[in-house]
RNA sequence: GCCUCUGUAGCUCAGUCGGUAGAGCAGUGGACUGAAAAUCCACGUGUCGUUGGUUCGAUUCCGACCGGAGGCA
């Protein structure tokens, strides 16, 4: 059986729970793939598994990070590449899951993104970009990458933003660094699922229901606990679903109810974006969910493929 | 009971001085290589409440009826 499963879908779909059990049917310990769940005291909003919910199934991954902290795609694989290694080195079965599909597709090809000093260039970019206006860097860049200033929409900022500051960092445009990544093999070849609902109706009212219940086993307090222990409004961390909104509401920039509908919104499109960025990956068993199946259905039928690729 | 306003896309509404209509949101699809729960792109036919009338032609004008809101008794 392959020592490595991914186990990819969109918030709220089951992947806490399809991951723990199969952890226990092929003795595994599962790696998080979240890039909000890395960082501490934010559980309810994350829906971080609980102790509970873990089942004595070791977890990693999970709160290595200060809320404070500027969390990366790099950072994630530095941390989780040598635990994955280690559980393989044990001879168990490293279960990847959760929702953050550029971290996970990091990890498993083992993209290199090699550290670099931060000299503030992504500020001065910024600012030129607040005050000439976006076209200004784009510009810049089509001097000196005109394939990525092609490439990358005139409106995506962040984008055209990165690609310059790469140039300016490491001297390489981000073309040729895109460019030599994708030659090498990927590091690992793991069997892959990922979680659908039959019926899109389906996983949307599961996540009103859940936003709901985050409200209900204290998310405001929560994040008014962050805010008081000095997390900025404005930190990476507290650009999460969930966050970004009840701050508003906190802030009373919006009211509870206002901001509650905002944040099932705002996962309704999250979810919806984590399907595209999944369906690209052809890779995947598509483990299809019914309204009615159970963690333990969905279970049989993934140990069944797992099984398949075995012969 | 009478008067006034109102009924157009799943929702909120615009509009057609009479030539069968368009925004935002929702929804759907897509992109994505160091912020990714971030960032960005594309997609708009619906008995214009129902029914008569006027008209070459009505969602638009007129009447009646059926909803909704408000006012007067």
């Amino acid at each position: 059986m392959n020592n490595i499963i991914c186990i990819a879908g969109p918030t709220a779909s089951g992947k806490t729970a399809l991951a723990v059990k199969l952890a226990q049917a092929v003795d595994g310990e599962v790696v998080s793939c979240d890039s909000m769940q890395v960082y501490k005291n934010m559980d309810i909003g994350t829906a971080k598994p609980t102790t509970e919910e873990m089942e004595g199934v070791p977890h990693y991954m999970l709160s290595v990070a200060e809320p404070t902290e500027d969390f990366s795609v790099s950072r994630y694989c530095q941390m989780a590449h040598p635990i994955v290694e280690d559980i393989l080195y044990r001879g168990k079965t490293a279960i990847i899951a959760g929702g953050t599909g550029l971290y996970m597709d990091a990890l498993i090809k083992g993209n290199d993104f090699a550290p670099y000093p931060s000299t503030g260039r992504r500020e001065e970019l910024e600012q030129l970009a607040a005050e000439k206006g976006i076209d200004a860097v784009l510009e810049q860049l089509r001097s000196v990458d005109p394939c990525s200033a092609a490439r990358l929409h005139p409106s995506d900022q962040k984008r055209i933003i990165r690609a310059m500051e790469v140039y300016l960092e490491t001297g390489q445009t981000i073309t040729e660094h895109n460019k030599r990544t994708a030659a090498i093999p990927p590091r690992y070849n793991p069997t892959w699922f990922a979680l659908e609902d039959e019926v899109r109706q389906d996983l949307y009212d599961r996540i009103d229901r859940r936003v709901i219940g985050m409200l209900e086993m204290g998310l405001i307090d929560e994040i008014k606990g962050l805010l008081a222990s000095g997390v900025p409004e404005h930190a990476t961390s507290m650009q999460a679903i969930g966050y970004k909104e009840f701050v508003d509401a906190l802030e009373n920039r919006c009211s509870i109810e206002d901001a509650t509908a905002a944040v099932q919104q705002a996962s309704r499109h999250y979810a919806k974006r984590q399907l595209t960025w999944f369906r690209r990956n052809s890779a995947i068993c598509w483990l299809r969910r019914g309204k009615t199946d159970t963690v333990t259905e969905i279970l049989s039928r993934a140990l069944q493929i797992l099984r398949k690729f075995d012969n």
